[in-house]
Formats: C-alpha cells, sequence, structure tokens
DNA sequence: GTTGGTGCAAAATGTTTGCACGGGG
DNA sequence: CCCCGTGCAAACATTTTGCACCAAC
C-alpha cells in the first residue's frame, strides 16, 4: 500500500491523521463508487461510532487534498472515488437506471473540440451521459416503466 | 398560443384543466430554465397560493405527458424547461458556475458512436458537461477561488 | 355528485453547522 | 499542553407524502 502518499499529504497542509480519515479514504478505495451514506455503512463494519457529519467533513478534506473526487451520477446523492482511479464516462440508463462506465476516449473528440474552439477544460468524468440503454430502447413501446431511476 | 396543445394533452390522458397546471406550464415557457423554486416565485408574482407540492406535483405531471423535461446543471436543483426547446448541452464551470449553451451538434460524434457501439440513445441535454472555462483556466495558477458551484 | 387536484403540514432525504469534549502532535 | 477533529444534535435545503377540502367535469 501506499500508505506515505496519502499520509503525507495530509502532513505536509497541516492536517492531522486520524483513524476516521484512514477508514474514509481506505472505504472509497473498496468501494469504488460510494456515497457518503455507503461510506458511513461501510465504514460502520469494521469500526463504531463514525458519525456521518464526519464522512462529509473527510470527503471534503479529501477531495481539496486531491486524493478523491466525486462524481454525479444521477439526482440523488454524489458518488466518490479515488483520484488515483482512470478516468471514465458513466452511461446511465433512464429506464432502468443501469450505470456503465465506458473509456474517456469515446468522448475525446468533444474534448478536444470544446479545448480547441472554446478554451474549455472538460472534466468527462464529472456528470453522467444520460440516455436508454440498449435493452430498455428495445422494449420502450411494450413496457412504459415510471420514471427516471437517474434523475 | 398553442393553448389546444397542452389542453388535450391532458384531457386526452383523462386529467383535469386546473389554473395551476397552466400557470407552471407558462412559467416553464417563461423562464427557460427553470427550478421549482424559481417557478413557485414566478407563479406568486401573478397569483396567490401555488404551493410548492402542487409544482412538483404538475411538474411531474407535464414531465410525464411529454409537454416539458429537466435537465441538471449541477448538484442543486433540477431546471426545467418546455420539450418544444431546440435540444441543446449546457457547460458548466467548476470555477465561477457559469453555464454555457452549446449545439448538440458538438457532441453529435458520441452520439452517434454510442448508439452504433452499444445500442445507447444519448439525452444529450440531461446532464451538464462539467469542467473549467477559458477565463477560470488561464487565472487557475493565480487565483484559487473557493468550491464547486455547479457540483 | 364524483373523483381527481390542491393546500397544508409533516416526513423523508441529503447536507451543513454550532458546540463541547477528546485525542493527535 | 494546545487546538484540530470528532460526535452529537439541530438547522438547512430540497422533495415527497398523508389527509381533508374543494373544484373540474
Amino acid at each position: 500500500m501506499s500508505a506515505p502518499a496519502w499520509h503525507s499529504a495530509l502532513r505536509s497542509r497541516g492536517y492531522r491523521l486520524t483513524p476516521q480519515r484512514q477508514l474514509v479514504l481506505q472505504a472509497v478505495t473498496d468501494l469504488g463508487h460510494a456515497t457518503p451514506e455507503a461510506i458511513s455503512e461501510s465504514v460502520r463494519e469494521v469500526a463504531t461510532g463514525l458519525s456521518l457529519s464526519t464522512v462529509y467533513r473527510t470527503l471534503d478534506l479529501l477531495e481539496e487534498l486531491g486524493l478523491v473526487t466525486h462524481a454525479h451520477l444521477g439526482h440523488g446523492a454524489p458518488t466518490y472515488h479515488v483520484a488515483t482511479d482512470a478516468d471514465h464516462v458513466h452511461l446511465v440508463c433512464r429506464t432502468c437506471g443501469a450505470v456503465t462506465e465506458v473509456a474517456p476516449d469515446v468522448v475525446a473528440g468533444v474534448v478536444e473540440r470544446l479545448a480547441a474552439e472554446r478554451g474549455f477544460q472538460v472534466d468527462v468524468g464529472h456528470f453522467a451521459i444520460y440516455g436508454q440503454c440498449k435493452r430498455c430502447a428495445s422494449t420502450e413501446t411494450t413496457e412504459r416503466p415510471p420514471a427516471c431511476p437517474g434523475g
């Protein structure tokens, strides 16, 4: 493990090393795409008493330090992942809510075009691409599932 | 006015015509990108007593009928617009929060590719494209504005 | 006159904040 | 020993829901 990495990321900025911060970072690493609520539950499986507000404060801190980032996959809670994870784009189905990851090169053309034409630096992973997956599109006319699971 | 259009959209599905529904649809039309809160305030300028829960229920209904749609421009409230508006993509700056609209043909390549390779039908307007605008990118090293206005 | 729609208030969901105590450095 | 970080509870922001009344048809 690269324990020294986040270790010094905190220390060098004057922040303290606490078991809570280690637990949250570990949970984000383990869970992949984790909501604050999920992180809180995950931590509670191995330790007691980590409060939800500490999870929020810790995620803010870890994000400020560049150790984690968050993405919006729907109208619900954001999901956090470790910053060392490779960038990826999320496809979210409006009908079944399924989340699929695709490589960022799928949107590379758009990224380059917006950079060249507008000087806009795209963060490809931050918001999902929304739409309808193959299966749901094909059953479209037959069934009409209720609402918009992913927002 | 195409009053008969939404008129019959409601009636043909067995829904009633109410002043509240007309007011909400009018407000969405007038405001362009409107949050439920903004709609509520807008309506209150011309009428009294429209409750916020009715705004939410009415927006759900109008969306189900295909008269309005919503988009997520940040971590805050979603924005609603009339479905007859032309599709457009939103660029949101992580630093200053500015929202810019771009034509959907900028992302047409991605849309086609995902349709061809994955059978995924993209709703280009639903989630914004997140990143950093030209001005904020150029002042990046100088200033460090606080957080993430657009989420 | 029926029944669906509305207003109000309360609950649910997601996040932030004030404050006193305790542990990290 | 200092004071940052934590837990707890309460505030906050947004959306949903239960229920009685009222209005559209």
